[in-house]
DNA sequence: TTACTATCACCCACTTTTCCCCACTTATTT
DNA sequence: AAATAAGTGGGGAAAAGTGGGTGATAGTAA
């Protein structure tokens, strides 16, 4: 993995729909990108390069109706996205609607892409899971004492 | 492990949130390391190396909600940190507000990271825990005759 | 084709934050 | 006790964030 996005930002969205990307996310994130539909409730921010990958991945996956649904879901929101001058982006409506976004947006880095939270989404989620994270954490340091 | 971080320093944070790392750390930390949510309450400080070796370990969990989410509580938690001429470094908010840091901070080593408490919170869980010291570390060491 | 409307991107001005530098204080060493 | 190193606080320049206005473009209806 080249890029590696980390990091939470709290920026928000203004009443035309627009979102100030942070200036240190920029430069790895290029001029040319992709926001799609993320997974448990986000939106998802790939560099143009990384999602190529990720699209040729789908390739190999059968043709198999869930495999069909999952593509579906994954490209129709995907947008192209430039900066405007500012350094900001448009978020569509299907995709504030999806993400539930409202004025207070979370920015995080992971991994290889972004995502974009509506705030009480993400921090209810992040407290409700925390015993989860020290117990696969406690997994992924000594796997041997753990279980 | 070639870093073996170790003791106990007692530092301030201003109102700026510049934290102070003691003259002793800065040589072994080198200039440029990252600082993310730890375990219990406290933040973790690595070595650019050590942080790289865990972030590959960490490429083996499977792509389930749980290890998603894990990810995004420790790769959204983590920033890269430089010294400032003073040997400073600055820890964003979301971080303070995790830690809960106010204004008296402990720096303690262990191992391979340095640790960053509030004051409060590791005297208490040191106090808390004292008779179970004992219990614990038997239980760490011959764990086939403990339980 | 023309006039009207809605949308979008750009530009400008203002505010806020961040980072760097300097000066002073405290601690440590000899 | 002096000299050196480490710790501390604050000011200011530069960068980033924010909101609103304006003109261009495209779509739609007459």
């Amino acid at each position: 993995m080249i890029v590696m996005f980390m990091g939470e930002y709290h920026q928000k969205i203004d009443e035309k729909g627009r979102l100030i990307i942070p200036a240190k996310l920029r430069n790895d994130l290029g001029n040319d990108f992709v926001v799609t539909r993320g997974l448990d409730g986000c939106l998802f921010v790939y560099p143009k390069t990384t999602w190529e990958k990720i699209i040729e991945s789908y390739q190999t996956l059968p043709n198999i109706k869930d495999a069909r649904n999952f593509m579906r879901f994954f490209l129709s929101g995907a947008t192209n996205q430039n900066f405007d001058k500012q350094g900001r982006i448009n978020i569509s409506n299907p995709l504030i609607k999806y993400a539930n976004l409202d004025k207070d947006v979370i920015i995080i880095g992971v991994g290889d892409r972004l995502e974009i939270w509506d705030k009480q989404t993400l921090e209810k989620l992040l407290t409700e899971n925390e015993e989860n994270f020290s117990k696969i954490a406690d997994n992924l340091f000594s796997p041997k004492l753990g279980g």
